[in-house]
DNA sequence: ATGGCAATGTTTCATTGA
């Protein structure tokens, strides 16, 4: 079972990319995050199309997540039930036909240390830890995959010196999703790739990609009972070249379930 | 060969991203 995680940057813009890539390497099930469309924009009619399920959680121009599924999809969840008073679309659930649990998931950025955007990011990571929490316990077989919006080691950022304490890899958001890990994930990635660069976003300016100035902040966790059904992994870097490419690649694990 | 910001809407600039 494939299982593929993508922050498209605007879906309307990259839906014939996605479509290809879907074509090319056939993911069971794709996350993508960024959506930047309301649910009755999204272009579900070409997916369907191509033999999947679509579920999406969207809002107008920012944020918005979706999963789209070959397998059937149930017990869909938006949001942590949380979110009286907030109403960004960030998180997605649903269980597939063979009783895998997945997540769609798109961090709040944080603009900047000090700022009201980094107080919400830690809020937010908070509540979505309090909220796996309870779901693992349920959820044996589980995936939260998407856009994390940090680089957990010094090794998934370009030049740690010169992102030593800046949004994205501060001490306090590595902590963070460290307690995420620590309710029952693992960083299935790093598994299959214990050490060394592995970036999944580089920035449109200043050349970062040809410059390989790039950062590992696209993540698959996953329980261990299924991490330890990880076989391979697929981090597509040629999905940042050519026309109009999003400043993230497609992640993707192949699962022996 | 992968290329010098990009996408959205409030549109001809401001906001956001990371």
């Amino acid at each position: 079972m494939k299982i593929a995680t993508y922050n498209v940057n605007s879906i309307r813009m990259r839906v014939d990319r996605v479509l290809e890539w879907c074509k090319r390497v056939q993911p069971d099930v794709l996350c993508m995050q960024e959506l930047k469309l309301e649910d009755a924009k999204f272009p579900g009619v070409e997916f369907a199309a191509l033999g999947y399920e679509v579920c999406t959680f969207g809002q107008k121009t920012y944020n918005g997540v979706a999963m789209i599924s070959k397998l059937p999809l149930t017990d869909v969840e938006r949001g942590f039930g949380d979110e009286v008073e907030d109403p960004q679309a960030r998180f997605l659930a649903a269980t597939t036909a063979n009783g895998v649990r997945i997540a769609s998931v798109y961090v709040p950025n944080g603009q900047a240390v000090g700022t009201p955007k980094f107080t919400y990011k830690l809020a937010w990571l908070e509540r979505w830890r309090a909220y796996l929490a309870e779901r693992v316990k349920r959820d044996g077989l589980f995936a939260v995959c998407g856009d994390f919006n940090i680089a957990p080691d010094p090794e998934d950022v370009y030049d740690p010196l010169a992102w030593q304490g800046r949004c994205l890899f501060t001490l306090e958001e590595r902590a963070a999703l460290a307690r995420v890990r620590e309710v029952g994930f693992v960083d299935v990635v790093r598994q299959l790739h214990p050490t060394g660069q592995l970036f999944s976003y580089w920035d449109y300016q200043m050349l970062a990609f040809p410059r390989n100035k790039g950062l590992r902040i696209d993540h698959v966790y996953a329980t261990p009972a299924l991490a330890a059904r990880a076989k391979t992994l697929l981090v597509d870097r040629d999905m940042r070249k050519g026309k109009q490419p999003s400043d993230h690649i497609p992640v993707m694990i192949d699962f022996d379930v």
